[in-house]
DNA sequence: AATTTTTGTTAGACTTACCTAACATTTCTG
DNA sequence: CAGAAATGTTAGGTAAGTCTAACAAAAATT
């Protein structure tokens, strides 16, 4: 269950487990660009993952995920997927860094926090108190680097 | 300004800051300690370090940072202070964990995640609505498994 | 179908960052 | 202060993961 791979492992299930969703056959070359990586190295890790039984890949042929491989991808997957939703949508940054980070994230979170993130993220949506306009009021902040005006309303005496 | 260095120059750097805080010599031991590393891999580490100008060490002899050095280890103790305050205060999670996925994501979160990260906190610091007390009912959340009751009382008709 | 182009593989090298074993220096202690 | 203990260094190895150059197979083109 959930064995620990290297983020270059986890970097190449999940970014065949993408490819994997298109319609066509995944190929080396196109593993090479979404990795930034020249072909002779996507050749190399394919081989260890297939002696690792996470890869099925022929010379020359189509690379596929083996069961295990596919189970550990989905979870690369759904580590990526919570961080990138919770950066953007939370912490209001950029869908093109949001993902970067994502991507470098993923690797190394625990469980615990990986479990923190998803619920806060169901509390945020959940919650029918002022934390459901949480995020907006956070980008208003953000924007204009001061709070929002229904914040400010009540600060006098507070404190 | 603001080099990029491995983690593992970035995990050097903090440690010795850090040890220099105490009042004694910083000493290969203790390095090896606290990074869990054997001797020779910090006498290699600090080699490198010297040689690009972030370590002063002659052999047998104190550790210390030289003032880029210095500049480098504290910029990765800023994003390390940020992450763990997030992870805790924010995210309830764990003193231990929050310390150990902050040690981690330091070393690979973008400036501007950084940046929204301590914007955050300020914000749920600093407004004085609901979002005041939004940590603590999160807590709930996470405790109880359901919404507080302040959050349940005014449920229904909403959406 | 033969040739060119594209894609994939092999071979071999390099970098980072670790390790163990053996040796050297410092520091502690009797 | 001399020997023992602790600390530090050197030498040499290993593993991951990347690269370039050269070769091989497959696919596309005429």
């Amino acid at each position: 269950m959930a064995k620990k791979y290297s983020a270059s492992v986890e970097d190449y299930l999940e970014a065949i487990a993408n490819l994997h969703k298109g319609e066509k056959a995944v190929k080396v070359k196109q593993l090479s660009r979404m990795l930034n990586v020249k072909m002779p190295s996507v050749t190399a890790a394919l081989q260890k993952l297939s002696e690792e039984g996470l890869v099925v890949h022929e010379k020359y042929g189509h690379i596929e995920l083996t069961p295990e491989g596919n189970e550990a991808a989905d979870d690369v997957i759904r580590r990526h997927r919570a961080l990138s939703r919770f950066l953007a949508q939370a912490l209001g940054i950029d869908q093109k860094t949001a993902e970067e980070d994502a991507c470098k994230i993923e690797h190394v979170i625990s469980p615990l926090t990986l479990e923190r993130v998803i619920k806060f993220m169901e509390f945020v949506e959940v919650c029918p108190l002022g934390e459901a306009k949480f995020p907006q009021r956070y980008r208003y902040y953000l924007e204009h680097g001061e709070l929002p005006p229904e914040c400010l309303e009540r600060r006098s005496g507070e404190r």
